[in-house]
DNA sequence: TACAATTGTGTATCAATTACACCTTGTGTT
DNA sequence: AACACAAGGTGTAATTGATACACAATTGTA
């Protein structure tokens, strides 16, 4: 937590290293235990959470802004990212412009002036992250996608958006790859799709589409440990993935 | 044409009006004898064209900006506009910047900075724009998909982009009503689908299907003139097409 | 060892897409 | 006025893809 001193310099500091009035925010997905998850922080003095997000160096491109981002707050690398939309909004943090306008004269409060946000998903494996909070939040966790907190300013737009394009996307971009570990059953990949598409699927059609794209290895190894059959485990290969996916994997669910 | 000192005035003010670091770039489509058009500028010294574009006011909403600029354009009001991308490569206008970079001081030189532009491309019915130069232009016109001028800046990379967007939403946005003019023919509007996904359809097969989404109305009248026999003409039904769209036109072409 | 739950595989039916043929209409030509 | 030409309007058969549904196999547990 900052005191007050510390969040003046921070502020101060701010100005210098990153542009002004471009802002970033993630909605950062993952899947654990046939659930859709989002990576959220809490603020100390909130009961709001919001998204992952940052701010640009001033000679840093976009995308990397949203890479180091990220990998601050996961410790993944290499992560799948998609632009999907910019909030422009005048108003968007008013709230959050206001809380500290009176804190520091105009021209050194970073906080205080106009945001506008790009929007990244990204697309994670979640036993590979490592939820780590920022500078200003007391908790950086996974939310379960049924079970969301209240969001702080527009977040909740946002995290909306994000989810409209990966429903939309999901025939042109590696979904399944990104979210999945490594090796998956069939169950858990269609229960992928139903959290997405949010409808139930026939299990045997899905099973006969999917194997009929082409784009998954059947293992010799099944899943033990369940209490009833074992089903066989797959994993994507990921050559022909991409190139079904430039044609879009045929006729929408 | 502007001198040393109008631009010099026209900075000045700029830095006071509008945000720093961000721009808008448009990509408007228009359709004109089974053509596909791109309104594009040409700067009285260069060779290459470049796309409508402007900056956000102080205050002013991002979508607004992106219809005032059209408006300036085209003379239209309220114009069919989508976000699409943001490019934010820190070198996206290097040239751009070094040209005027000794011209004036940095804090008085809005050109000089690094922009961040917003894409959003625009539908719009041929007939109804008036094609009007902004203060940098010498010409502003259609320019043919198939007949495409040397960009400036990065903004080829744009156009393409736009173009991609425009063939993936083809079922998801009223794509159609807003490029063709208020009454038409089947065969008309089938040249503006094989002209967007760049391949020939059956023309049975594709006027069976448009009919079949219900968003089309037979009229009375057919198009006479041509030294054929006459084609109806039909309109959209714009409630039922909205309908349609939320779900998307039923898989893929 | 029988049971419950879940996975693996197959088939019949229905809907959608594709491929293709013939007739109609407006214009210009002889 | 008759005709050829070119483009538009409409229909049907064949193929492909999507959906609905049934039964056998496997696993851990009672």
């Amino acid at each position: 937590m900052f005191t007050k001193q510390q969040l003046e310099d921070f502020w101060a500091e701010a100005g210098k290293i990153y542009l002004n009035h471009i802002s970033i925010d993630c909605v950062v997905f993952g899947f654990h235990e046939g659930q859709m998850k989002v990576l959220m922080l809490k603020s100390y003095n909130e009961e709001a959470w919001y998204l992952p997000g940052g701010f640009v160096r001033k000679r840093e491109p976009i995308e990397n802004a949203a890479d180091r981002i990220l990998k601050e707050r996961t410790g993944i690398d290499e992560i799948f990212l998609q632009q999907f939309h910019v909030f422009g909004d005048p108003d968007r943090s008013k709230i959050h412009n206001e809380m500290y306008k009176n804190m520091l004269p105009e021209e050194q409060n970073f906080f205080g002036q106009r945001f506008i946000s790009i929007g990244y998903y990204a697309l994670v494996d979640f036993f590979n992250v490592t939820p780590t909070p920022d500078d200003f939040s007391e908790v950086c966790t996974w939310r379960d996608l049924n079970d969301l907190p209240k969001f702080q300013l527009d977040h909740e737009l946002i995290f909306r958006k994000a989810l409209d394009t990966l429903r939309l996307q999901l025939n042109y971009q590696p979904i399944g790859y990104n979210l999945m570990p490594k090796e998956f059953t069939m169950p858990e990949l269609q229960k992928l799709y139903e959290t997405i598409l949010d409808k139930k699927l026939d299990r045997r059609n899905f099973q006969r589409r999917m194997l009929g794209f082409g784009i998954l290895n059947k293992l010799e190894e099944t899943r033990k440990g369940g209490a009833h059959k074992a089903p066989y485990l797959y994993s994507f290969d990921l050559e022909n993935y991409q190139a079904a996916l430039k044609e879009g994997l045929k006729s929408g669910w």
